[in-house]
DNA sequence: CCTACCGATCGGTAGG
DNA sequence: CCTACCGATCGGTAGG
């Protein structure tokens, strides 16, 4: 997939726009931080595996931070948009909460390059950009908290502290990333159905 | 607690055997690879904050990745002790989980920080070495799957596959390394309780 | 357990 | 987007 791309033999490549540029830095950089880790996947390394040389990344970002922080930066957005979309939607907390688990799931396995890297390594961004990830993770982890209060209030919900079910049920859905093979026998369709129906059941047969 | 040792301008450090000086450089170690990941951490880091000089290491082991690999070695071995133990034990397979959910836990919530390192760092191991904890770890896992096909066919146990069941519920467990606070609003017995009766009996009340 | 030091890696920059 | 290069860090070793 990375040797897609034009070959360093073949001179420079044509037809990518700057954007595409970006683009490709970032998809290859996922791949390798995903495999690597951060600090063990050198800048060259990711220009190795792109076809040019290192100071071309400067072209496009300032740091090989700056490049992890693309990455997880994308991802806490799109988190943050689709917790507050389900929160706001139509349902019972009860319902929003399936709603939340099921499309929270569905999209770290549909995208687990970038997850493993965001779950993996977002810890190695400088202190200043670490507490801005924090800021905008507790943000969306608040809002189901609030929901899941919600629910217990009504009750609807099992009766625990909002802060431990939530962390839990999120837990037990992100694990997924380290342990999910998207070469194996299940499909991300069936794992999500099935881990989203255990947690709102409980792994005791209700009799 | 890490100056609780003589300080270097004491001159050297009396009275510690060869194995309390390895202890030491491990319960360091764990520190400062949970605080700032493996490769941040420099073995001068590590010295610094015994009060010796870098080579001193070298005496007590043979490299740095031996070092890591001593802490990750000894919480899985703690693992798989004590899945044996519970697999092995009285009760039928749902009241084996549960005991295995809450031991699980418990332990990881005693001890946070080799456990974090563990989760967090395992994968920077030599690629023999890691083979070897993956099977390890895949050796305790099997015990557990084991454990639920057996509670799904007494009809005990929701029936879900039995690899996402354990993961679900271990990863449930595991995830509190990332969130609790042991400085927080609550004590690590009220967490165990509450996450294993949420993942037992789900976040739904049952009517 | 120390001082002194080597060799390699690597992020980043100059200058084009 | 390239060649050439710098400066700093760091794991590991020599020799005691």
């Amino acid at each position: 997939m990375a040797e897609a791309t034009t070959d360093k033999r073949q001179g420079h490549t044509r037809g990518r726009t700057g954007n595409d540029r970006r683009t490709q830095i970032i998809k290859v950089a996922t791949e390798l931080f995903r495999e690597k880790g951060y600090y063990a996947t050198s800048l060259d390394d990711i220009a190795d595996r792109i076809g040019f040389t290192k100071p071309a990344i400067y072209y496009y970002f300032k740091s090989k931070e700056d490049v992890l922080f693309a990455i997880v930066n994308s991802i806490v957005d799109e988190a943050l948009e689709r917790f507050h979309a389900i929160a706001a939607g139509p349902g019972s907390p009860g319902e929003r909460i399936h709603a939340l688990l099921v499309e929270h799931t569905r999209t770290i396995l549909r995208n687990l390059d970038a997850n493993t890297v965001f779950y993996n390594e977002r810890g190695l961004l400088s202190p200043e950009r670490e507490r801005e990830m924090r800021k905008r993770e507790r943000e969306y982890t608040e809002i189901m908290q609030r929901l899941y209060a919600e629910g217990v209030a009504t009750g609807e919900l099992l009766d625990v502290d909002p802060t431990v079910a939530t962390a839990t049920l999120l837990g037990a859905a992100i694990w997924t990333y380290r342990w999910y093979d998207p070469e194996g026998r299940l499909s991300a369709d069936e794992v999500v159905e099935q881990i989203t129906r255990l947690l709102l059941n409980g792994y005791r047969r209700p009799a």
